[in-house]
RNA sequence: GCGGGCGUAGCUCAGUUGGUUAGAGCGCCAGAUUGUGAUUCUGGAUGUCGCCGGUUCAAAUCCGGUCGCUCGCCCCA
């Protein structure tokens, strides 16, 4: 029988691997909670509807990407492609405007049926934050700052560039779409293939486009901030300067548009270019008409999302695993002595590893593959005189204490 | 969905114009050391050469298909 292999675009995490995601998500989740976010959840899967109503029925992500499925009871589920969606669907269903602005941050796994390649996956993790019911500009310099301030913590912020634009108002933004379109339908002829079809479904992203031909034609396109309202232009010039002010730097990108539909004014990034093809670490925007799409009353919000595989590659000050104390029994009393004394150390708050089996030696070579800091052993002699033999493993020394100072000594070594 | 590269031991990889029993380093196991790791020395085990088919007297090697990985397009975190 061949052996099974994890499906197409999943992964394990194993041990170590998953250390480094745990290093991500402990270090925003600190940071987070500085900004006075608090933690939730939301399932993994939903109706399908609240991802394909709000991210918009011709994005990639809901068109061609989404893992849904038919459940037992005949309900149209999806596993979610994406944390925002999910988010505001509790903020509605659990009425949470009363406590408008709702801040929260979030992690957990995210499923898109893509094409695996580095930085992306069919299940990868995010981390991520929302700031629902807050129209202020003050809520995107907030959310921006506490994303700068995790790549800082994770030594990431050096490695990218956050780049920001503003898709102004609805308003702005229809007005906007109809004078690109206008001017890309006389330019056609010299647009891509992939162009022509996003045309059709999303033209403002043929701005974003890396086809040489179309960037041509997009030097010559109307720029978006002649289309801003007043509105939209003061908010826009509010947020930059919060973010001068906060001391956050920042490159303008007028052509930065994001994939989905919901978004409106700020859109931003922090973009790096260690990463290949997928150099998104950050990216999010404001999406104010999105909860009145789910159906709750009209509310604004903004947010995040961060892919922490991306993160878990780059991110340094990985603190090291810890190290354990091994205790080492030998023979039967000593042994049942062992499972008494390994629960009261671990009480101490000490990291104790009881090796299952094997002599001295095997208990010791594991000890040292394991990098603890110091084998405690304890035979029959021990035993007797009310000792342990207590080796340090980096140095090789090895003294006698009684059992009752081990708690006492291991703790200065730890 | 489209294009390029790669699949050999647990890991990283070598393997000549197709030619006998497929190799190295690391790791693993055992012994030197039956109450002492790491270091040193000695010995040992481990392969469906991704899979299926074809060419050939002969295939890890050439050809086709397939699955997987990987890089890019696309998309996005």
């Amino acid at each position: 029988m061949p052996a099974f292999q994890p499906v197409r675009g999943t992964h394990d995490l194993l041990p170590d691997e998953q250390r480094k995601h745990l290093h991500v998500i402990d270090t925003a989740r600190q940071v987070a909670r500085g900004y006075g976010y608090a933690e939730m959840s939301t399932p993994i899967f939903e109706f399908t509807e609240v991802f394909a109503r709000s991210m918009g029925e011709t994005s990639d992500v809901v068109s061609k990407e989404m893992y849904s499925f038919v459940d037992k009871g005949g309900e149209n589920l999806t596993l979610r492609p994406e944390y925002t969606a999910g988010i505001c669907r509790a903020f509605i269903s659990n009425g949470l405007a009363q406590q408008a602005p709702f801040k929260v941050f979030a992690h957990g796994p995210m499923f898109r049926f893509e094409r695996p390649q580095k930085g992306r996956q069919r299940q990868f993790h995010q981390i991520d934050v929302e700031v629902i019911g807050a129209p202020e500009p003050e809520a995107d310099i907030e959310v921006v700052t506490l994303a700068a301030d995790i790549l800082e913590r994770l030594g990431l912020l050096d490695k990218c560039v956050l780049e920001i634009n503003s898709l102004g108002d609805l308003d702005s933004r229809l007005a906007y779409r109809r004078a690109l379109v206008e001017y890309l339908e006389g330019h056609r002829a010299h647009l891509s293939e992939d162009s022509l079809k996003r045309l059709e479904r999303n033209p403002l992203r043929i701005l974003d486009s890396k086809d040489a031909g179309d960037r041509e034609v997009i030097a010559g396109a109307p720029p978006m901030e002649a289309f801003y309202t007043a509105a939209a232009r003061d908010f826009f010039a509010a947020v930059r300067a919060g973010l001068d002010a906060s001391g956050v730097a920042y490159q303008l990108s007028p052509r930065l548009v994001r994939g989905l539909d919901y978004y409106t004014h700020t859109a931003f990034e922090f973009v790096t270019t260690h990463l290949g093809a997928q150099g998104t670490l950050i990216g999010g925007g404001r999406y104010d008409g999105l909860i009145e799409m789910l159906g709750g009353q009209p509310t604004a919000g903004i947010g995040w999302a961060g892919g922490i595989e991306r993160l878990a590659m780059l991110a340094a000050n990985l603190p090291p695993p810890v190290r354990p104390v091994a205790l080492i029994p030998i023979g039967p009393a000593a042994e049942a002595r062992a499972l008494d004394l390994a629960r009261a150390l671990r009480r101490e708050g000490l990291v104790i590893e009881l090796g299952f089996r094997g002599n001295v030696g095997r208990r010791m070579k594991r000890a040292n593959r394991l990098n603890a800091i110091a084998a405690v052993i304890l035979g029959d002699d021990e035993l007797a005189k009310g000792v342990v033999a207590l080796r340090e493993l980096d140095s090789g020394s090895q003294s006698e204490l009684p059992i009752e100072r081990l708690a006492e000594k291991l703790r200065t070594l730890a």
